[in-house]
DNA sequence: GATGGCATGTAATAAGTTACATGATTCA
DNA sequence: TGAATCATGTAACTTATTACATGCCATC
């Protein structure tokens, strides 16, 4: 899973602008799939030099005007063809797991201090991920795309827990 | 953190070869550091160029002569820098869930396999996991390398029910 | 003599990230 | 008039990945 498949995916189903592509990965797939933002004009430009996809001028009097993107034949094949593919491995990198392997000079102190600190962002991302249900279900949520919020949501909490459950371990 | 300070921390604690370096990342590292293993050999060939550390050629009789690498004060000093900047947030890319968010096109036939699949992928990587424990406690594991064998073990287990009962839900 | 584990590397390519750069429109 | 939101893009750089390439040693 690349960039490039992400955003023909989001074409596949309709038609949308950078900007609206950029907002959708924000808000909903930024669980599973982080990638910096930076990436979607240069994709957006690749795919229509390779005719993947297609851009029309969309002119706003109440908003900027904008570039919508459409999908064609060959854009779609591709995206056909990606489907298709094995399914690749997940990629998981842990700054903070990284950390309390290899930081064997860091003091207790300071491993409770980074372990709290992942704590309260991992509480951060769960509560932003609770708080999307509604909102993405009054958007149209189907079933697959409920699937991918509850296994956030339980990967999340998981984390969470077993973060606190190291913490009181640390504990003298 | 990037695959130079992972292999710079891990020739922190002791001076080892590549292959050894290698080892270390599959066996240990892999489940919250996802690289590929042809980073290692350009790594410290960089790192050797920069005087971070320093290679020794050691003869065996038994097997291959190995190179062993040997951190340096400069190698020392950017360690101990990374380990103070701040905590880079978890990358996590799942190729499965984006196929679930996206898959507006595949049966539901197709969506049940694609998690039969992954369930299966998870409960192996679960299984190894569970089967590193008393590998790692031979080899010496401190405290908090048993905190991350654990959050480990805790969100594959996570992701496991997450998916079985994701399974369930679409049977008719 | 074949297989598997130990051992190391390079060149080329692809992908992703960062920094830079700009500008319209709305609302307080 | 200043902040927030909507809107788009490029150039340069760093990083990671892939494919290629080799060869020793032990054991079966």
């Amino acid at each position: 899973m690349k960039g490039r498949d992400v955003v023909l995916g989001l074409l596949n189903t309709k038609s949308r602008s950078g900007y609206e592509i950029k907002e959708i990965v924000e808000d909903q797939l930024a669980y599973f799939f982080d990638a910096s933002i930076g990436m979607i004009y240069p994709t957006l430009r690749n795919l229509e030099k390779e005719g993947k996809i297609q851009k029309t001028r969309v002119y706003q009097t109440d908003k900027p005007n904008k570039n919508v993107y459409t999908i064609t034949d060959s854009g779609k094949k591709e995206f056909a063809q990606y489907l298709k593919s094995p399914i690749a491995q997940d990629i998981y990198k842990s700054d903070c797991l990284m950390r309390l392997y290899l930081g064997t000079e860091l003091s207790d102190k300071e491993i409770t201090h980074l372990i709290q600190q992942e704590l309260k962002h991992k509480q951060e991302l769960l509560q932003h991920l609770q708080d999307s249900y509604q909102d993405w279900q009054s958007k149209g949520m189907n079933k697959r795309q409920k699937i991918t919020l509850d296994y956030g949501i339980a990967t999340y909490k998981a984390a969470i827990n077993a973060l606190e459950s190291a913490k009181q371990d640390l504990q003298p």
